[in-house]
DNA sequence: CCCCAGGGAATTC
DNA sequence: GAATTCCATGGG
């Protein structure tokens, strides 16, 4: 199988990445100074360790993981951590701590939203997710969670075998060949997905999403760095010296 | 100066 | 459904 390969490759050449990066953990037992933790290993997460991620999934839009990981910081130092905390918090306020991820007022709001969902002690029209079981339905239904982001939340937050397609994925996989660039989310997703029951899947999809975008930073970037890549030999953009790309994956 | 970054909603056709 | 436009900071 082509994903299998693909997956040996990037693993052989990149390692494990230790997505997702818990960066209240960085420095912890078992996590570096950035928070992720690296080795083949997914640790279990606590209450608030899940709403981090939450956190960091929401922030991280279409924008780069030091500006998010600045937010977050700041989010600290401001005593603002849980959904009780975000909440309380005035919009104007909670949009100026998390600044630096940009579009900070859609971003303000999209914490409201999500607070509210997942806060213990509010109760919106649709059942809190701490006293049910958080599905996909219900985070799309949440404004400001589209597709990705749900399928973040529920792989990295949650631990189910969901595959996460990305702006990096759409790009690597065109340029490989394995997609024309015009597939929709779900085509793409469903390329990934397997029937087999497996209590190791989530790994498999939390390691594979976080080697594609390790991959894209160091060589398939918008502009691509083709020399030294491992998969020049598997990739047609590489062999026709064009861009193939159909839709503009950045 | 320019381009880019771990998307999503609203609008329009 | 597909194509546009808006949201915005910080780093290269």
């Amino acid at each position: 199988m082509i994903k299998d390969r693909l997956f040996r490759i990037m693993l052989e050449n990149y390692g494990y990445q230790g997505w997702w990066p818990i960066t209240s953990m960085a420095g912890e037992e078992g996590f570096n100074s950035l928070g992720y933790h690296p080795g083949d290993y997914t640790p279990p997460h606590n209450k608030a360790e899940r709403f981090e991620i939450i956190v960091g999934a929401l922030l991280t839009q279409n924008t780069s993981w030091i500006n998010v990981e600045k937010a977050i910081e700041h989010m600290r130092m401001e005593a603002i951590i849980t959904p009780e905390d975000i909440l309380k918090t005035p919009p104007d306020k909670l949009a100026f701590v998390v600044k630096s991820s940009g579009y900070y007022n859609e971003k303000a709001k999209k914490l409201k939203r999500i607070s509210g969902f997942f806060a213990d002690d509010v109760k919106l029209e649709k059942e809190s997710a701490f006293s049910g079981i958080v599905t996909r339905e219900i985070l799309l239904s949440l404004w400001g969670i589209g597709k990705e982001t749900a399928d973040s939340i529920l792989l990295y937050a949650y631990h189910y075998p969901v595959f996460v397609v990305d702006t990096y994925t759409k790009r690597i996989l065109s340029r490989l060949g394995i997609i024309r660039g015009s597939e929709s989310y779900d085509e793409i997703q469903m390329l990934f997905s397997s029937e087999e029951l497996n209590a190791e899947k989530h790994k498999f999809c939390n390691e594979y999403h976080a080697l594609f975008v390790q991959h894209a930073k160091r060589y398939c970037r918008k502009k691509p760095v083709c020399s030294g890549c491992p998969l020049a030999d598997m990739c047609i953009m590489r062999k026709t010296g064009k861009n193939i790309i159909i839709g503009d994956y950045r």
